[in-house]
DNA sequence: CGGAAATGCGAGTATGTTGTCTATATTTTC
DNA sequence: GAAAATATAGACAACATACTCGCATTTCCG
């Protein structure tokens, strides 16, 4: 950040560039995310907007690492203690779907589109195992061990698995369907528990 | 398309555009994919690019009809005749990889980042309804009825779940790991048996 | 052949975006 | 309450991109 914003009234004007910003990268995804464009949603001039933030790209990260940092709390708040498969599972589903209901793209262009070669990189990475940690302790917790299963590769699946959902129902303005939730809660224990051999 | 191409010359040439626009999209996705570009890629001036494609938009549209065709073809194919369950998913999945095998990230950005709302708005609806209804005849053929399970949500769950891993193996490059197809058939298996219900 | 039609070319134009700079307004400090 | 610090707005330069236009080259067909 080129600045430290000092008094209340500069620090009440980053907020709402990064807010705008979130906005705009939500709505519009990174080929619509302008400068200008985020300014203008701000309500603040672009001058403003370079006064805090060098460049492009230290915007993205700041709306990156708030993102970020609140997917993760929610992530680790549904695994918390020892609950049986289902609770786990319904509870990460409410997290996630809460957690994405704010700026519903948000997190996919994050992933997907914005440029994550910079000096975010190791931020980036770190993210990554982080939410990939959460997935394997649960996996090694909910699946009984088996010969021939990868703890990690099976943590990448469902993780993939879960994003997949959420997002495509982001999309189509569909988080809020019931039928949704269920559905995503029934393939997470389903996957955990293992009952697909039976036709093998 | 703004123009015919009559000479064996000329329908090369297109060719040419068409691919070279599917690989600077898979490479670089929408915010990389400039005109310019594709006609360096293509090895043809920009000026013979817009002899055929009126504009950036119709390129894009003549790439997502290739694409979705294919794609389409390989599911179809998947569950051409009754098979276990087992086996229809590891067909699927094997389909799905090579699908994805030749521009790894082409089926995702042409559904998250290309813009989807023009003039294609019914190939694109088109599309998207023909794909949910194969993996609806899935679901209905594998899946025993039970009270309150909705098949098409069923099926839009499965399906963007899929969807989600094959994404995400493509942008790490690890569609070749046989532990990622095996357990992805696991996943299928697992939520169209629906074993998940032992811990309710 | 040879003329007409089809195709290919790439500098050029209009538009939009990033990031800077300066003159003005507001807030803080003492 | 005045001077110093800070914030703002919007014009502007430098650059990138979509798309056009006039002309050169190739192919077709009598």
């Amino acid at each position: 950040m080129r600045k430290q914003p000092r008094q209340a009234r500069s620090r009440a004007t980053v907020e709402a560039i990064i807010e705008a910003a979130a906005h705009v990268l939500s709505r519009l995804g990174w080929a619509g995310f302008t400068t200008n464009k985020v300014a203008e949603t701000a309500g603040v001039s672009i001058g403003t907007l370079y006064q805090y933030f060098p460049d492009k790209l230290s915007l993205l990260e700041a709306v990156r690492r708030r993102h970020f940092d609140h997917v993760l709390s929610v992530i680790r708040d549904s695994a918390e203690d020892q609950k049986p498969l289902r609770k786990f599972a319904q509870e990460l589903v409410r997290g996630m779907i809460a957690a994405h209901s704010i700026h519903p793209t948000l997190h996919q262009v994050l992933l997907d589109e914005a440029p994550g070669d910079r000096g975010s990189r190791a931020a980036h990475a770190s993210f990554q195992a982080q939410y990939l940690n959460h997935y394997a302790t649960a996996v090694a917790t909910y699946r009984k061990p088996r010969k021939g299963a990868d703890t990690e590769a099976v943590a990448r699946v469902l993780s993939s698995a879960i994003e997949g959902v959420i997002h495509n129902a982001a999309r189509r303005n569909m988080l809020a369907a019931p039928e949704l939730q269920k559905q995503l809660v029934e393939l997470i224990c389903a996957y955990l528990s293992g009952a697909g051999r039976i036709g093998r």
